[in-house]
DNA sequence: CCAGGCTCATTAGTTAGGCTAACGAACGTG
DNA sequence: CACGTTCGTTAGCCTAACTAATGAGCCTGG
C-alpha cells in the first residue's frame, strides 16, 4: 500500500492520525495518542507537523485547562479525501489485474484471517 | 507496523535483513540491499549493528577487492532459530485449527500478494 | 479549604531506520 | 592505460518511536 503514497507529501504517520482523528471528530492529544498506540511526546510532534500543514486545529477544552482540543480542518479532510482517491484507484487496478480465481482466493483469505484475528 | 518493538533486542529490520542473509548463505552489501528493497547506506548502517552484535562476519571478496562477502555466523543463526521458534509458538495453535484447504488458501493468498508487492 | 498528589501536554535527548550526495578504491575496457 | 563505472562507506538530513523530566491545572482527604 506504500507504493501508492508519494502522491502527497504526508507520510503514512501522519495521515493515519489525520484519519483517526477525522473519524472521531475531536479528540485530545492523548485520545489521539492512544487511538494511534503511541506515547503522547510522539503525539506531540505529529500533531505540530500537521498544524504547520494546516490540517489540524486546536481549542482550549471547555472544562480542563489542562487538555487540548484537537480537530482535522477543512484542509485536513480534503487531504484526506484525495488520499483515499488514490489508494482506492490504485488497488482497483491491482485487483483488476488479477483473475478471477485469484481474487476469489484472496476473498477466502480475508475471511480467514479475520476469523484468526477475533479468535 | 510502526509500533515500538521492545520484544528482544534485534528490530523487524535488523532481523529481516539477518534472515535474508542466512537464507542466501552469502551475499555482498550491495546485493542484501536490493533484497531488501533499500539503499546501500542503509545496508551498511544495519550491517555494521549486526556486526556489532556478533551475528554477521565478512570476509573479503576473492576477485573483486571492492566488494565484501556478508554471512551469518553461529550466534546469528541462533537468533534466527529462536525468532522462529517464539512465532511459530504463537502461531502453531491458529494453524492447527484451520483445515487443510484453508491452509492453501492461505499459502496461494500469499503468493498473489508477494507478487502485487514485487511489482 | 488547601497541600499534596495526580493528569495533561510539552520539552529534551536518545535510538533506529530510511534517504541523497559525495568520495576513494578497485575494476574493466576502448 | 586513462577514463568511466561500480562498490562500500561517510556525512548529513529526516521521520518516528521511546523515556525522563517539567510546569500547569485539577481534585481530594484531612
Amino acid at each position: 500500500m506504500r507504493q501508492a503514497r508519494p502522491v502527497g507529501h504526508l507520510t503514512p504517520s501522519q495521515l493515519s492520525a489525520l484519519t483517526s482523528l477525522e473519524l472521531a471528530g475531536a479528540l485530545t492529544p492523548r485520545e489521539l495518542a492512544d487511538v494511534e498506540r503511541v506515547q503522547p511526546p510522539t503525539m506531540t510532534k505529529m500533531v505540530a507537523k500537521l498544524e504547520e500543514q494546516g490540517l489540524v486545529g486546536r481549542s482550549p477544552h471547555p472544562t480542563d485547562g489542562r487538555q487540548v482540543i484537537l480537530a482535522a480542518t477543512e484542509a485536513g479532510r480534503q487531504v484526506i479525501a484525495e488520499h483515499t482517491r488514490v489508494r482506492e484507484a490504485w488497488l482497483a487496478q491491482r485487483i483488476a489485474e488479477l483473475t478471477p480465481e485469484e481474487r476469489e482466493t484472496l476473498r477466502r483469505a480475508v475471511e480467514i484471517l479475520g476469523r484468526i484475528a477475533r479468535a
